[in-house]
DNA sequence: ACTGATGGAATGGTACTACCAATGAAGGGA
DNA sequence: TCCCTTCATTGGTAGTACCATTCCATCAGT
């Protein structure tokens, strides 16, 4: 991690200021939860205006390093896979990478993850995952509430993987997923999607790895399907965007 | 994408034309390569103070989705994985990463994509591992480029792979990888990595999808013994901690 | 006509100031 | 003890001023 004087740093005052923020962070001078002095007092601190101090502190809030709240103060947030969403978004906006680009991405990784989930899961693993399916039994109806409950099923999958890393990286595709279709699967049949779920985790408990795989596939393969079909649906209503409150602009 | 009123909207102003940006990019109003105005034209535009907009490009910049030059202007970059290298090191950082996970990411999801180009490759391809090999072997002498070369050899894989997804993802868990190791490999053995490579490149060139996952797996669990012992050695040099020009700040 | 130097205009970078709104804690009254 | 008021603190925004760099057009010299 030496970051300071090595390739390509900015001499960028901003950029210097975010470099310190990791070195503090990773020297253990600042702890998630911690609270990070006022703007004004840091600014001195570091020598730096205010200005360009709470330009780096932008950045961090942005990405979802930290979270700033007026009238109170700056805190470290704990870390969260969430760091990576804007930047991700704006990763799938320059590439024009689609829904369908992001699906076969699950469909390399996540079986993996979950014949890696049947190999080291515990009695405690299963019986999170089978919180998972009452809360997702629970919420049949309430569309919305049921992808996150559907979504929170694989994210406890991923856990069990065991790998943090990998579990990080598809948290955030599959928040791309959905950000990408909109309404999403309103159109979702709980049961099937239900029934499809308990069969994995069926082969997790028995710490059948092979199966736990194969089925993954299969899920995976199903929701694609069912989701190519509705973002055809939806491919013509793209063009119809929302407006901010900000004043709209041209570019030239 | 509809981030307009939705849940967690931060009527923050920065947010809301790091958003606009988000929308003029996939409205099209804004492509790769194209010059955006000047600030304060901007600024005048959104209808908001310089202060602001500045911060919002200054977390733009920092991502790598926009370039700032003085005296010049501001330029909107192509889609490159590096936007997520700053907010993978956060979440690293927070979440108290090792190289060793790093490395199990890659050992799950690499196979894989080995797997998937020998059943893509094209001869097109295969010429262009081919450079790859013929690169690192001209570096064999010098450390550096040769690790270079050897990350270029797996992205290039990546890229025959045919998704970007896992391709972005994976150049950064590389690219965290090697900044988690510092010096890394300047003990590699360039010929004995340059074997291993070669052996996948033949399974790939066959088009033997097994073959080329096994081989995959096998230089990963030799790179990784390798890296592991010379993380150990390292670990005690970790609290020699770099100062920057900033002024040294305590933090409470 | 071509080349090179020079100047000015435009642009991002930084600092500083002023003011607002929200928050939280201290103080005072019932 | 509890509630309400008050006020200092904190982040949010705007605006201004000035600097260093870069680009470009102008102009001089050949």
């Amino acid at each position: 991690m030496g970051k300071t004087t090595p390739p390509l740093l900015k001499d960028d005052v901003t950029a210097r200021l975010v470099g310190a923020f990791k070195d503090l962070i990773s020297s253990g001078g600042l702890t998630p939860g911690g609270r990070l002095p006022a703007e004004r007092e840091l600014a001195s601190s570091f020598g730096v205006s205010r200005s360009s101090l709470r330009q780096a502190l932008k950045v961090l809030e942005i990405m979802g390093v930290i979270s700033q709240r007026v009238g109170d103060g700056t805190y470290l947030n704990a870390a969260a896979p969430t760091i990576l969403n804007e930047p991700m978004e704006f990763l799938i906006l320059l590439d024009g990478i689609s829904f369908h680009e992001l699906m076969e991405a699950r469909r390399i990784v996540e079986p993996e993850l979950a014949a890696r989930a049947a190999m080291r899961a515990t009695a405690a693993d299963v019986a999170e995952l089978a919180a998972v399916h009452a809360r997702m039994e629970a919420h049949k109806a309430d569309s919305a509430r049921f992808v996150e409950a559907d979504l929170r099923y694989h994210q406890t999958v991923f856990g069990i993987s065991g790998n943090r890393v990998c579990s990080m990286m598809f948290t955030v595709v599959h928040h791309s997923v959905h950000k990408l279709m909109e309404v999403t699967s309103s159109l979702v049949d709980p049961e099937h999607t239900l029934a499809l779920h308990r069969r994995i985790t069926a082969a997790i408990r028995k710490g059948d790895a092979a199966q736990a795989r194969q089925r993954m596939i299969e899920h995976l393969d199903d929701a694609a399907g069912l989701l190519a079909r509705t973002a055809a649906k939806q491919e013509e209503s793209r063009l119809l965007k929302r407006v901010s409150k900000l004043r709209p602009i041209g570019l030239a």
